[in-house]
RNA sequence: CGGGGCGUGGCGCAGCAUGGUAGCGCACCUGCCUUGGGAGCAGGGGGUCGGCCGUUCAAAUCGGCUCGCCCCGACCA
């Protein structure tokens, strides 16, 4: 029997958090491998929550002015090798197609593994005057990058994102576009995924391609490890110059345009599984889940069911008529013990239960994801369930994200010698964030990755310190950076 | 590419040392019975053991080759 309730359950997430992932993942339904090694199928729960995440990002990228277009998936291989540092980034892991229609190409076709060059190309014909600035678009779209080594949404080889474009007249104004939208993703990471995070600045190792400047949204999973959950690039005039670009400014003056690019991707899938998920499966934020309450009816005696379906049909139609994304599981022939135990690994955020001692009482029981057990139960009178699963499925919202801000905060350490900064990262995972003063020289950086595997992830934005010295070298250091193992 | 692990019904595994023609749990189908934390009983269907070559009267089991997958590392969103 013991056996038989093990293999039921997933992997623990403290014995193996790469195995619980998986299992997650897996048997979730979110996705499923292929039979193209690297790439995945998103099955529809999965989908869902990209469908989700991204009609809502959408929005908010629109609401900063850029609009949506879309571009080829094929690229001229001679496009990639214009910008010095861009080729030699991604040459690598570039998808070359050799032949079409049964004959040798005379020019291979590389399969995108990010837009900046066509755009550019484009861009190239599409602006002339200063009128024609800004540029802001955004595309939906998939991208292909030849990894050595994947993980499902972390790292496939064919991922969904978006990327968005921009040409100004001014560095100013670039500058200013790359921090709105990091702000833009901050803000959409934390509200609606529910994932806390750190907004700064890339070092220079770690930094976009071609890119001036990169800034990150950085966040900090279960096991301690770090993961880059979004971009927003400041291009200078790296791409411009490289495409000749150019306009008549005011001054009737030719210049090129600063230029600015920033995306996500369904990485940030993996992300919510990994900043949310416990050892009963999936936690869905309510903003993102497909299906935020499930109805579970119970009864014993024939009798029973007819009230029990009743009663829960009627808290179904005021819950859709709320707009409460709610759903009603009166599949016949299995245990309302079962049923919790499968809509939890799913991750629904709000299970309300209604058996015959609810109905007789008027009320139902209100289960939350975000607390298991007991701990998460409570009665709500049937009347006016709506209201109550509203203002629950917010509360749960706003848990989900203080839960993962006190893990990640907890998993952030102040740290003044590199003798301690080898100890937090000493062993296999994760060890979290190292809060440290860096000098900025690659030198020290290189020396703390080689010997603690640990990177710099972000040097965070809005620093309010006193000048420090560098945990490795002791020399003059300005600024504090958090360094991680990271995804 | 280096290290580790693994390929046997849909899933998880046993069988392999001492070759004899495949078994268990879950899932699935039918019926009965059940439903407040992964129900029970009965009866069923489904695999030729990743692939190839070899040894042998006989190979899931022995030998060789090969393909694939997962995990850890180097590369990266």
């Amino acid at each position: 029997m013991a056996d038989k309730q093990d293999e039921k359950k997933i992997t623990p997430r403290s014995e193996d958090f790469a195995g619980w992932y998986n299992d997650i993942v897996l048997r979730a339904e979110l996705a499923d491998y292929s039979p193209v090694r690297g790439c995945i199928v998103f099955r529809p729960d999965g989908f869902a929550i990209w469908e989700a995440l991204r009609d809502e990002l959408d929005r908010r990228i629109k609401k900063t002015g850029a609009r949506n277009a879309y571009f080829p998936l094929f690229i001229p291989q001679s496009f990639l090798k214009k910008e010095a540092q861009h080729v030699e980034g991604f040459a690598p892991e570039v998808a070359v197609v050799t032949h079409g229609g049964g004959k040798e190409l005379e020019e291979p076709l590389i399969v995108r593994p990010t837009s900046e060059t066509i755009i550019n190309h484009m861009f190239a014909q599409w602006i002339h005057s200063h009128r024609d600035l800004p540029l802001m678009v955004n595309q939906w779209c998939n991208v292909v990058r030849w990894e050595m080594r994947t993980r499902i949404f972390l790292r496939t080889a064919e991922f969904l994102w978006q990327e968005g474009h921009t040409a100004h007249a001014t560095r100013e104004e670039a500058e200013r576009e790359t921090l709105t939208m990091l702000e833009v993703y901050r803000k959409f990471a934390e509200d609606f995924l529910a994932i806390p995070i750190v907004a700064g600045r890339k070092s220079a190792a770690e930094r976009f391609p071609g890119a001036e400047e990169t800034y990150t949204i950085e966040s900090l999973m279960g096991d301690g490890r770090a993961l880059q959950c979004g971009t927003s690039h400041f291009l200078g005039q790296n791409f411009s110059r490289a495409f000749e670009i150019r306009f008549l400014d005011e001054n009737n003056q030719m210049v090129h345009p600063w230029q600015t690019s920033w995306g996500v991707s369904t990485r940030l899938l993996g992300a919510i599984v990994m900043a949310h998920g416990d050892d009963q499966g999936l936690r869905l934020p309510p903003a993102v889940a497909s299906t935020q309450g499930v109805i579970v009816p119970i009864w014993r005696k024939a009798d029973d069911r007819d009230a029990v379906l009743n009663a829960a049909r009627a808290a179904l139609n005021e819950l859709e008529n709320a707009n409460v994304r709610v759903r009603l599981d009166d599949r016949e022939g299995l245990t309302p013990g079962f049923k919790y135990n499968d809509w939890e690994m799913r991750g629904v955020p709000l299970r309300i239960e209604i058996g015959p001692r609810d109905v007789a009482s008027g009320e139902a029981v209100m289960a939350r994801r975000d607390i298991p057990g007991a701990a998460g139960k409570s009665k709500a009178s049937l009347d006016g369930i709506a209201g109550h699963a509203q203002s629950m499925l917010a509360e749960i919202q706003k848990n989900l994200l203080a839960q993962a801000r006190a893990a990640m905060t907890a998993n952030t350490h102040s740290v003044a010698s590199y003798a301690r900064l080898q100890e937090q990262m000493a062993g296999e995972g994760g060890g979290g964030f190292a809060d440290i003063y860096w000098c900025g020289r690659a030198e020290c950086e290189t020396k703390i990755r080689d010997e603690t595997r640990a990177t710099c992830r972000a040097i965070p934005l809005n620093q309010s310190l006193s000048p420090g010295q560098c945990v490795v070298c002791a020399e003059p250091a300005s600024e504090r950076a958090l360094f991680a193992k990271a995804y």
